[in-house]
DNA sequence: TTAATTGCAAAGGTTTTGCCGCCGC
DNA sequence: GCGGCGGCAAAACCTTTGCAATTAA
């Protein structure tokens, strides 16, 4: 039985991640398990509230980001925290430095003519970014 | 001789791209030419103000934003504009389309124990994420 | 009981927008 | 001269923070 999981087991997948148990909380991990939209923070509140009209944005994002936290969700997009803009437009990729967020180059040496794509992928792929996440020479 | 560029070089540069001449967008184009920084939208201005103390940070992004467009520049980082969260916790990647930003998962198919680094890369690397960027079925 | 969590509202920070005057072409 | 661009300030967002009240354990 793999398919459905009912209130029960998602507050213990909760507790398996050390995280208290609020309704809230289900509230918010049930609704991102069961799409698969990868939605947003305002996503899931306004979806959230359907059933607990008294939640806070504030919460969501507070959960969310205590979930990514301790592993229980993953995270799309938060490579630096704002843009950052690059003279080089020769294909390469970047490693930016979890502590410092600064940036470096990687040649293309790296993989690349690997990334092939599964059979049936819906998706009509344009380019590809690999950024590799780490320490820089500095904050190691 | 690939060195260094004069004035008149990054002028030719900008035309190429099909972009109008002015003393701002030489200034910005060249601070950023000039470092491997990868530096912010306000970096840039910060840099930009100590030769032009008149230049406004707004035109600083529209110019960025600008040159990015048209090619002239790489941007790191803005896969998607605001965090997006995915319960599905598996070794996996991306796909994000460029008009509705709907993403989609790539199985880990693609490549990933090929990703090898450099030769005497200074940084520590943790991990990876590899993000495609192209149409969704509904897009395309 | 005690520490963690919630809700609310305010603040913070980045980026966009509107408008008008100015400048490149 | 015309359309694009720059400066300025306001606005729009997204996200974080502070605090008092509430709740889980």
């Amino acid at each position: 039985m793999e398919g459905k999981r009912d209130d029960k087991d998602f507050i213990a997948v909760l507790r398996e991640y050390g995280l208290q148990v609020t309704y809230q909380r289900l509230a918010i991990y049930q609704a991102l398990y069961h799409t698969k939209e990868h939605p947003s923070a305002e996503v899931i509140y306004q979806q959230v509230k359907k059933r607990f009209p008294m939640i806070s944005l504030g919460t969501v994002y507070k959960t969310l980001e205590r979930f990514y936290e301790v592993g229980l969700i993953q995270k799309v997009s938060p490579v630096t925290e704002v843009a950052r803009y690059d003279a080089n437009i020769d294909p390469h990729h970047h490693v930016v430095c979890v502590k410092c967020q600064s940036i470096g180059d990687i040649d293309q040496v790296v993989s690349d003519q690997k990334i092939t794509l599964p059979e049936g992928n819906p998706f009509q792929v344009l380019r590809h970014q690999v950024v590799l996440q780490g320490y820089c020479p500095h904050c190691k």
